[in-house]
DNA sequence: AGCCCTTTGAAGAGC
DNA sequence: GCTCTTCAAAGGGCT
C-alpha cells in the first residue's frame, strides 16, 4: 500500500507510478482513444487505485504522522503538467461537447482558464492542522487562537464551514466576502485536537456537551440560534445548518398546532449536520475563487467543469494532500458527530424524479449518477481519476 | 422561492 | 459485493 510518506516506500514504492502516463490515461477518456488509453495505462492506474485507496483507507489512528508529501513531488516538471493539462484539453472538452456553456468557452479562451496551471496550491494549513494546540482545558475559558483561526470562511448558508482544515483554503487568494462577514459569523475555528471525542460527545439528534475550550462555539455572535440543548452559551458545529424553515411560529399557532405536527416540525427543524466535504470538495473550495478571478466566470457549473480537469491535471502529490485533507475531516466529523449518519440527510434535498432521470438517461444528457452515460459507463472501477 | 446545472468522492440503500 | 442514489459546495440560470 502506497504511503503518503515522502519517502516512497509503500506499496507501489519503488515505481514512480508513472505519474504523467496514469494522469494521461484518463485524460484520453473518449471513444476512439479508449483501447489505448486503457492499454497504455493498465499498470500505473492500478497503482493509483492502491494510492488513492491507500489515502482513504489509511490507518484513522494515524493522525500524527500523516506528513505531506514532500520533495518527491517535485518529479514532474511544469512542463509535464502544462502538456498533461493541454492534452486533457480536447479530451475533457469532449465529454460535454454539447453543454459546455458559451460562458465556459469564454473562460476557455484563456488557456490557463483549462490547463490547471494552479499549481502552486498552499498546504500550509493542513500543516498546521498537524499542530493544532490540545484544548486548553475543560471549563476554562476559550483563549482566542488568533493564528489559525482568523479568518471566517462564508458558506452560502450563512453558517462557518465545518472544520478548521477549511481555512487554508482562503489564503493566499482569499475568496471576496461579503465586509460584514466578521460581524454575520465572528467565527474562530475549532481547534482540532487528536482526542475531540471526550470533549464533543454529541449525537444527531442532540448536540450534546459541547466544549468550552473551542472558541467558534462560544464566540457571542454565534450563540444565537444555538441548537443546543441545555447550552445557551455554546454554538452549534459549522456542519450544523439551521433547518431550512425559517418563520417562526406565533404562539397562537403553536396552541394550534397537534401534537404530531408540533412533533414532526421539531424533527423537522432540528439543525442538518452537513456531510464532511470530501477532496474534490475541498479542492473546489480552494480553487474556486481562483479560477473565478482567471477566467471571469461566474457560473459554477462551468467553474465546477473547469475544476473538475484541473483535479485531473493534479499530480498524485497533489491530491494526495486533498484525500489526506478529506479523511482528516471525515474524522474529525466523526468524533463531532459520533451519531451522525449520511442518512439523516438523506431526502432533506428534494430528489429529482425519477422520470426525469430515466429521461435524461434516455436523452443522452446525466443519468442517474449526476453524469453522462458514457462516462458512467466508463470501465474503471475506481473513480474519476482512472477514468477511461 | 427553489430547483437545475456541473464536478468528484463518500456513503447509504437495495438487490 | 455490486450497482444505484443522494449529498456535499457554489452561484448564475431558469421555471
Amino acid at each position: 500500500m502506497p504511503q503518503l510518506d515522502s519517502g516512497g516506500g509503500g506499496a507501489g514504492g519503488g515505481d514512480d507510478l508513472g505519474a504523467p502516463d496514469e494522469l494521461l490515461a484518463f485524460q484520453d477518456e473518449g471513444e476512439e482513444q479508449d483501447d489505448k488509453s486503457r492499454d497504455s495505462a493498465a499498470g500505473p492506474e492500478r497503482d493509483l487505485a492502491e494510492l488513492k485507496s491507500s489515502l482513504v483507507n489509511e490507518s484513522e489512528g494515524a493522525a500524527g504522522d500523516a506528513g505531506v508529501p514532500g520533495a518527491g513531488a517535485g518529479a514532474r516538471g511544469e512542463a509535464e503538467v502544462g502538456a498533461e493539462a493541454l492534452g486533457r484539453e480536447h479530451t475533457s472538452q469532449r465529454l460535454f461537447p454539447d453543454k459546455l456553456p458559451e460562458s465556459l468557452e469564454d473562460g476557455l479562451k484563456t488557456p490557463e482558464c483549462a490547463s490547471g496551471m494552479y499549481k502552486d496550491t498552499v498546504y500550509s494549513a493542513f500543516n498546521l492542522l498537524m499542530h493544532y494546540p490540545p484544548p486548553s482545558g475543560a471549563g476554562q475559558h476559550p483563549q482566542p487562537q488568533p493564528s489559525l483561526h482568523n479568518k471566517a470562511s462564508q458558506p452560502s448558508h450563512g453558517v462557518p464551514q465545518l472544520s478548521p482544515l477549511y481555512d487554508h483554503f482562503s489564503s493566499p487568494h482569499p475568496t471576496p466576502a461579503p465586509a460584514d462577514i466578521s460581524q454575520k459569523q465572528g467565527v474562530h475555528r475549532p481547534l482540532q485536537t487528536p482526542d475531540l471525542s471526550g470533549f464533543y460527545s454529541l449525537t444527531s439528534g442532540s448536540m450534546g456537551q459541547l466544549p468550552h475550550t473551542v472558541s467558534w462555539f462560544t464566540h457571542p455572535p454565534l450563540m444565537l440560534g444555538s441548537g443546543v440543548p441545555g447550552h445557551p452559551a455554546a454554538i452549534p458545529h459549522p456542519a450544523i445548518v439551521p433547518p431550512s424553515g425559517k418563520q417562526e411560529l406565533q404562539p397562537y399557532d403553536r396552541s394550534l398546532k397537534t401534537q404530531a405536527e408540533s412533533k414532526a416540525e421539531k424533527e423537522a427543524k432540528k439543525p442538518t449536520i452537513k456531510k464532511p466535504l470530501n477532496a474534490f470538495m475541498l479542492y473546489m473550495k480552494e480553487m474556486r475563487a481562483k479560477v473565478i478571478a482567471e477566467c471571469t466566470l461566474k457560473e459554477s457549473a462551468a467553474i465546477n467543469q473547469i475544476l473538475g480537469r484541473r483535479w485531473h491535471a493534479l499530480s498524485r502529490e497533489e491530491q494526495a494532500k486533498y484525500y489526506e485533507l478529506a479523511r482528516k475531516e471525515r474524522q474529525l466529523h466523526m468524533q463531532l458527530y459520533p451519531g451522525w449518519s449520511a442518512r439523516d440527510n438523506y431526502g432533506k434535498k428534494k430528489r429529482r424524479s425519477r422520470e426525469k432521470h430515466q429521461e435524461s438517461n434516455t436523452g443522452g444528457k446525466r443519468n442517474a449518477f449526476g453524469t453522462y452515460p458514457e462516462k458512467a459507463a466508463a470501465p474503471a472501477p475506481f473513480l474519476p481519476m482512472t477514468v477511461l
